[in-house]
RNA sequence: GGAGUCUUAGCUCAAUUGGUUAGAGCGCCGCCCUGUCACGGCGGAGGUUGCGGGUUCGAGCCCCGUAGACUCCGCCA
């Protein structure tokens, strides 16, 4: 046998055994005479012991031993010398004395020590197998797999087939961008890889399926953040014959699941439902963080006869005129206050009006445009104190509501709001529009995907082309401020299909070409249908308390989408190009 | 494509206003040390201050350019 015990489970109870163990010397204190071994396997430490005065050759090889050589121990648990017990181990009561040690691998000179927290993430990237030893990183591919396993559990209770679909697909032109995969027996055409199983989990409706789940990789080739990667997982779930309120429940029963296995944690069920229109309206995102208040307040009755242009203008061309308080912020500093007005430059505001209120005094270059009245409705709306900031956006609602919701995700980081915070706030945002105009490309696009409902009541929207109107059955749910995953009941009506891609612009033909596979199993007896798919590491990422999904990842990519430590992406041999008819063209 | 922050020893960081030979801790090497647990003590090696240019009597520090990393915007149905 290769060892007895793993290092985290002699306890005192088990003094005077004979045991085998093998790991990674964690550290060594050589105190000349007596050397201490903190023994580490995944699981945890054990203290083995040599003494020269018992075995001088085993102690004169446990010398030479440094930081992660591998080794292997037998010997004996003994209790430790009373007094020298260290209860910060789980093991601390014992220590193994050794009759045999085995040096199963020598470990080189450490590229960083694993002891500290290093800020140098090229160099972990670089070593990613020797950084993944870190007990942080350990933990969190754990929690990882208790995720993965919890959900399939879950779902195979409630009757979910897990289903895979082709990693090798069709590049279709909605949305991201496609990675692609030549293809060498057909020369010039290329597979996609999928971005979602989304049309494959629609088709395993139209047959017959009924409950499908799949823990799927998906690829997007888009720049890169700290919570994207270009290949991710995605928890992928549909059902036929299903109402929203179905997919609420199961994917709330799911995420009890989940936070029951992977934390210990129970979590409130059902979670909190928000309109899209409230949740921006409200708190300017529609993935509000509702950890922490500063809420927007509508002052469009407050500001009604203003003489204030910038806001009379704002009203009056339907515009809203808005303002949160940021309780405590007056003494911001003129850096501060410099960076907030630059975020609402670049959310398209022309200007950041605000008040601080100093010494009981309001210090602001708008005030003198206020009534008497128009103070009074402010500070009682806005609850205007000692302290406070108050800050303003008046234009078109979403930019005013954009510009706001920015400003006070970035004042309750400034302020710390969420630090520390054990709180779970799940609530799901529903009623997303269906279409959105794109100025840029001068066409609707779908602000879910192609394949989203309309809600029942607003179909007639879509016959009218009164596109910006529509209200999509879709939702997204959204765990402390970050969307963890979406979805939506699907079209399965082959004309409703149809008008869909038409507001899309997708042509005729086109539809035909990239979508007749769909539009003919819509013909063939479709089921209703609908689903949803979260982000597996973006969720673990939130379990495990991490600020990026490279932390809760095997084997991350960096920034610029390349593996430091393989050195993907590299040249090929031009062999290779060869054979698929590919030729590359350098750079200008 | 854009903005911000950062880049000094293997790692984490320091270096007053631009001023002597760029320092410390950890790690590494050598010696010492018999109850430590981040063991301890003494000694040593280790630097193109990311790179290129400029200003200056003098640049790690100021200026310009460039590369890289990270965060954000755009992008991500």
């Amino acid at each position: 046998m290769f060892r007895t015990h793993h290092c985290n489970s002699l306890r005192k109870t088990d003094i005077g055994q004979q045991v085998t163990l093998a790991g990674w010397v964690h550290v060594s204190r050589d105190h000349g005479g007596v050397i201490f071994i903190d023994l580490r396997d995944r699981e945890g430490l054990t203290q083995v012991v040599f003494r020269p005065e018992e075995n001088a050759e085993l102690a004169k090889q446990a010398h030479g031993l440094r930081s992660e050589d591998v080794i292997q121990v037998t010997g004996k648990v003994a209790a430790r010398v009373p007094g020298t017990e260290n209860p910060k181990l789980d093991t601390g009561d014992i220590e193994v004395v050794p009759t045999e040690l085995k040096i199963l691998n020598r470990a080189d000179d450490l590229p960083f020590p694993l002891d500290t927290e290093i800020s140098n993430e090229d160099l972990r990237l670089t070593y990613r197998y020797f950084d993944l030893r870190r007990p942080r990183l350990t933990r969190n591919l754990q929690i990882r797999h208790r995720v993965a396993k919890a959900t399939r559990d879950y779902l195979d209770r409630q009757g979910f087939l897990e289903i895979e679909t082709p990693i090798l697909s069709k590049s279709t032109p909605e949305g991201a961008r496609d990675f692609l995969v030549p293809s060498r027996l057909t020369p010039g055409k290329f597979y996609a890889l999928p971005q979602a199983p989304q049309q494959y989990k629609q088709l395993l409706m139209v047959a017959g399926v009924e409950k499908y789940f799949q823990i799927a990789k998906c690829f997007r080739d888009e720049d890169l953040r700290a919570d994207r990667q270009p290949e991710f997982t995605q928890i992928d779930i549909e059902a036929s014959f299903v109402e929203p309120n179905d997919i609420y429940a199961l994917t709330e029963g799911m995420l009890a699941a989940v936070f029951k296995a992977a934390r210990d944690i129970e979590i409130k069920t059902p979670f909190e439902r928000m309109t899209y229109r409230d949740a921006i309206g409200r708190y300017g995102s529609d993935k509000p963080d509702r950890r922490f208040g500063i809420e927007l307040v509508d002052l469009g009755d407050v500001f009604e006869g203003t003489l204030l242009k910038v806001f009379q203008n704002a009203l009056t061309t339907g515009g809203v005129a808005k303002a949160i308080n940021a309780k405590g912020f007056a003494g911001l500093t003129v850096g501060q206050s410099d960076e907030l007005a630059e975020i609402a430059k670049n959310f398209g505001a022309k200007g950041l009006a605000f008040i601080k209120v100093e010494n009981g005094e309001w210090k602001s270059p708008i005030v003198k445009f206020f009534s008497d009245a128009e103070k009074k409705a402010l500070k009682s709306k806005l609850k205007i104190e000692e302290g406070d900031l108050v800050l303003f956006a008046a234009d078109k609602w979403e930019i005013a509501c954009e510009v706001l919701g920015r400003i006070r995700l970035r004042v309750a980081e400034i302020q710390k709001l969420t630090e520390g915070s054990e709180q779970l706030d799940f609530l799901w945002v529903t009623d997303f529009p269906l279409l959105q105009f794109s100025a840029e490309e001068n066409k609707w696009n779908a602000v879910h995907h192609p394949f989203t409902r309309p809600k029942e009541e607003d179909i007639s929207l879509l016959e009218a082309k009164k596109f910006g109107q529509i209200r999509a059955e879709a939702y997204d749910v959204v765990l402390n401020g970050v969307e963890i995953g979406g979805g939506s009941m699907r079209i399965h009506e082959p004309d409703l299909q149809e008008k869909m891609f038409e507001a899309l612009g997708v042509s005729a033909e086109d539809q035909q070409s990239m979508f007749g596979h769909l539009l003919k199993a819509f013909k063939l007896g479709a089921p209703p249908h609908g689903g949803i798919a979260l982000g597996l590491d973006r969720l673990v990422m939130l379990i495990c308390g991490e600020e990026s999904i490279r932390d809760v990842m095997a084997f991350p990519k960096n920034n610029r989408g390349m593996d430091l430590m393989s050195q993907s992406p590299a040249e090929v041999d031009s062999k290779q190009l060869r054979e698929l008819r590919i030729k590359t063209i350098p750079l200008e």
